[in-house]
DNA sequence: TTCATCTGTAATAATAAATATTACAGTAAA
DNA sequence: TTTACTGTAATATTTATTATTACAGATGAA
């Protein structure tokens, strides 16, 4: 896994904290401390999933799309998960062992049902929630 | 997240499946299509936690250490986690920014909850369960 | 209008992590 | 005493992630 998770996580909560006002791309860089061009990247991609708004020019930045209580931690998840949170298995596995021949679509099966458990806690979890966390 | 839980969760199940006979490191990296070095070391891994006996020598080989319906999917979750399942944040944030000043603790508590709900979960299914799926 | 400040995005470089490979000492059975 | 294994370390290779640079396009303000 990847720290894509963290990051959006971060960014939406501090959008939750400004509200209507623009944040930059390097306030939010900076405040993560990665590179504003990454930064930038990973508000592209919530931003066509509908989760946060832009406004390019000068005094240009972003703002939440939606309120912090309609975006769960389940849309965060879904926004940067690149492959299964155990792990996928990267090898052919032999076609010629009974196990291995099988193995990668019990795998798959494991993974949907360990998803459905995670979403369903994610999605009790809003940003909302996640930023009444902080003093 | 690497490919270590589909890797011992395979070499469980093939052990499961073969009982009391000992089963070579070749034949599991043949099986799982890896190198048996690497097979080896996940191998090491599992029998230092108790899920696996082997005996060294010719004819050597590994077999469970306990039954299959003893051994969880939890277990075998503990056994190759090496950081949280939705990414580890890796820079320091911004201790002058009151969300990066204290996004780290709030994200920890955040992925202690996950665990708890996976580890449930995992915890429910045993290896043998597992195995019991395939033909 | 033109300058300054921002987004949007791509191309590339650098770093880090995962995996593969090789090697060989040690152990036990035949 | 040879053969077939495990155990483990060292190293190389590959892949994934993150950082950097660059610049076109948009917008507001001087």
């Amino acid at each position: 896994m990847n720290g894509r998770f963290p990051i959006a996580l971060h960014i939406l909560t501090l959008l939750s904290k400004t509200g209507e006002e623009l944040m930059s791309s390097d306030y939010i860089a900076g405040s993560i401390n990665i590179n504003p061009a990454l930064a930038r990247k990973e508000i592209s991609n919530l931003r066509n999933l509908g989760l946060i708004s832009s406004k390019e020019g000068k005094s240009g930045g972003y703002a939440l799309a939606k309120a912090a209580a309609q975006i769960t931690l389940a849309d965060v998840y879904q926004a940067v998960k690149n492959q299964p949170v155990l792990g996928a298995a990267k090898n052919t596995p032999n076609p010629d062992c009974p196990v291995g021949k099988q193995i990668n679509k019990k795998l798959d099966e494991l993974y949907d049902d360990l998803d459905k458990t995670l979403l369903k806690k994610l999605g009790s979890i809003t940003i909302e929630d996640f930023a009444n966390k902080f003093d």
